[in-house]
DNA sequence: GTCTATAGGCTGATAGAC
DNA sequence: GTCTATCAGCCTATAGAC
């Protein structure tokens, strides 16, 4: 037995293979991303992405759908809760926090995404990805029409909102890097302090002055 | 002489080098580079690039190097503006809006550093760009304590600042790319429409509340 | 200073044993 | 279903001609 062509639950095979992927993946991007390291993390041979996923691209494209549509269920029931748009909007705030704290593999693999203008994205999976676009347009548009907030580009809104807390997430690593070499001058922010200034910072961003009708 | 063994200028090799190779660890990352790819962008041999640069890594160095300079230059000058805080933020506002449009590769190359905790960033350039932390850090303490600014975290402030503006810019990729095949709901901002939401977003949510002192 | 040719190593994918 | 062995191709870096 010692190893050798042990026959396990090839379910188990596939959830260790894209564990392990989106380890590999976040860290190294796609080209960097190596199937025998993938391979080795889920203590598999990297012959199993082939004959389980089809490749490496297929390996990919399962990991990055599985997250995206947890991420967009997130969120919608995030915007979802009752109140106010002022309330709605501090909920999806504090939705995407927590995502961003407890998904940083995810958010990583989407920001080099975007950075390669979608490059590795197959149709199916870009298709998903839309699903992001307008999730929290409606609560702008009905916030500015109720007058709870200032008459501002939703679209424009909708990407500062969601860059001050990706942000936050992406240079997470460097700082903490940094922090354990004792570097850092002043201490950073927990995620949970950050995500309360950005939702303060949000909501009073987008308040009517007092001038205003 | 059929583009056999020309003797060109060598700064003019070295440059060309260096755009090509700005170029192309923006779109394909440090590993995804290829030297094949960028000596060929410079219509050189890529043997150039160990002559010239020692190699890939080299290369990388430099150019980061220089990049990181030419961006703490201009927006301590964004800062350095005169006026009251208020007017200084904006400035460095406009400032960083004005760097993340002319200068989208190093922005891109930058993220994905980051992305990577900094794993291809020589010491020289880790220091080169620690230069950043505490760039807008003055502006806000003072604010601050004039109090044309709320009592927010300054840390926290300046993450959110930089992140809704560099997220315009790593998201204009696929924007442009989802606005050319059409398949884009609503027109993307513009950069100076962006930058101007922008500014008013953060100097509004800044902004103490009628009930301060 | 620039090129060509090539060494030496790593990669993703597959064939075939078990 | 999982492994080992291997192929064909690609990569960076270098040696040496010019």
């Amino acid at each position: 037995m010692d190893g050798t062509t042990a026959i396990r639950d090839p379910e188990r095979t596939r959830e260790a293979l894209k564990t392990a992927a989106r380890e590999v993946f976040a860290e190294y991007g796609f080209e960097g991303a190596k199937t025998r390291e993938i391979g080795a993390r889920a203590e598999l041979n990297k012959a199993m992405i082939n004959y389980h996923f089809g490749g490496k691209q297929g390996l990919f494209t399962e990991v990055l759908l599985e997250d995206i549509r947890e991420a967009r269920s997130r969120l919608s029931r995030g915007v979802a809760s009752t109140g106010s748009s002022t309330e709605k909007l501090a909920a999806f705030v504090e939705a995407l926090g927590r995502l961003s704290e407890e998904r940083p593999l995810f958010l990583k693999i989407l920001s080099r995404e975007l950075i390669d203008a979608g490059r590795h994205l197959e149709l199916q999976v870009e298709e998903e990805f839309f699903g992001f676009f307008g999730l929290v347009q409606e609560v702008l548009d009905r916030g500015i029409e109720s007058g709870e907030f200032r008459l501002v580009d939703p679209h424009a809104t909708h990407i500062s909102l969601v860059g001050g807390l990706v942000w936050f997430a992406l240079t997470a690593p460097l700082r903490e890097r940094l922090a354990r070499e004792g570097r850092l001058p002043a201490p950073s922010p927990t995620w949970s302090s950050y995500v309360e200034h950005y939702r303060e910072l949000i909501l009073t961003g987008l308040a009517p002055s007092a001038s205003d009708s």
